[in-house]
DNA sequence: AACTGCCCTTGACATGGGTCAAAAAAGAAT
DNA sequence: ATTCTTTTTTGACCCATGTCAAGGGCAGTT
């Protein structure tokens, strides 16, 4: 069933901080190394998971890029997400005991698998893990609720300026350069996020192009101007 | 501060199978009363909790009806949700102990406060009542992907149609009709929670009028035809 | 190097929904 | 009732973005 799965232990993982709550003493970083104990592979193209699956496990990226894409009843896909190293997929599938959406790797990546039941029952004991299990849900919520901010009221430019923006301040906080990214996914699928299609997606790139804004190679984008994106988003109040 | 608090029992409460877990013993359910020991009433055009205030507490809806919204750095509103009897409000809060959207009654409404310590530490004892607030946040998480959805890929059309179905069967499956609506928000509510001016929803209203879907005389809202506004939503495939 | 299969860009044109404006209808206040 | 405010409807016009189509670039394969 499983593609690929290894042993691993949260408490020599440098990316703890991503993905665990601060102060667990050592005794209770023992027992959550014991609950956390596989990973898993996904080869790009393939998924971690899919929409109607048995929700079992959350997922900690540990490298490699994710999206989640919700599918109508019709057929129209949405993806809702762009998960990085250190973020958690898979909350969908709680409710219901079945995933609702897909996650995709977009390029070979590897996650640790968190079996939810043995979380919760860890977070019956530790206060710390309980209050982190339920801030990571509640940053999902919030984070939805600025997307719906964007879908709802912004233009193209102010979206795709706002996607821009919010991922390289993620790759910044993970180390990488603030004025350059390597993007994971195709105009089709920045598109499909950010309720606009693939054409518009290319043209508006173009024009931030044109006006000095970025510098864009195929998936390598190159931002000049930070706070002309910065502007895009937030208009500064003409009245 | 508050403007109304009385002393209410879950144990006693029609409403309980809405935002408690079933299946708790009595004992588990005296527990649960000592926790949420008030209620708070909410008059029209009141805030339950704005941006920015500290988080305590969770929100259930008892009575009236409520809209969340965020606003972005420059002013722009976006309507997030509208909840009704049963639902839980707050949950934006507990990322950053602050909230991060403003709750506004649209009518007269009342909440049972569900201190928000006091349900973590309840939840270390009851695994049930712990999986329930696990379902809760996700029910909320797979609902925003919904709205994603919705926002990202729909017509002003499919947009109000599925506005109007998620309506009334939320409405009926607690015992109102599924064919009558009274509104409890202005076009220009609706029209910011599914990303459409307000002449859009009201010209769509008049559309669905002329079509025979629907019977309007302001916010009663009568649906005529359920199964032209699923084929709305759900186009049937054409290929 | 040539072939194949994406992915991306750009142009021309169409259109859904936004904008602006006016007036009607309903509610609230006096 | 009368006045004032808010909400809703409708019309006319226009623009941002979608749609359709063609061509080019890049990566992998042979």
């Amino acid at each position: 069933m499983d593609i690929h799965s290894i042993k691993v232990a949260c408490s020599s993982c440098n990316l703890r901080e991503l993905c665990m709550p601060a102060g667990l003493s050592p005794d209770e970083m023992s027992r959550l190394d014991s609950v956390i104990s596989t990973r898993k592979r996904i080869k790009r193209g393939q998924s971690l998971f899919n929409n109607g699956e048995r929700f079992t496990s959350l997922y900690a990226v540990r490298s490699g890029f994710f999206k989640t894409c919700v599918t109508s009843a019709d057929g129209r896909d949405q993806v809702t997400g762009f998960q990085m190293t250190g973020e958690i997929l898979g909350m969908d599938g709680i409710v219901n005991d079945h995933h609702s959406c897909d996650a995709v790797a977009l390029e070979d990546a590897e996650v640790c698998v968190l079996p939810f039941d043995r979380i919760e029952s860890l977070s019956r004991e530790f206060s710390t893990l309980q209050h982190h299990v339920h801030k990571i849900m509640s940053r999902e919520i919030v984070r939805e609720h600025g997307v719906m901010l964007l879908l709802g009221s912004m233009r193209a430019e102010e979206r795709l300026a706002a996607f821009l923006l919010n991922l390289v301040q993620r790759l910044h906080s993970r180390g990488f350069s603030q004025s350059e990214v390597v993007l994971r996914m195709t105009r089709e699928e920045i598109g499909s996020y950010l309720g606009m299609k693939l054409e518009t997606v290319s043209r508006t790139f173009s024009k931030f192009v044109d006006e000095g804004i970025i510098e864009v190679k195929q998936r390598y984008v190159q931002i000049k101007d930070t706070e002309a994106l910065r502007r895009l988003v937030n208009p500064p109040a003409g009245d």
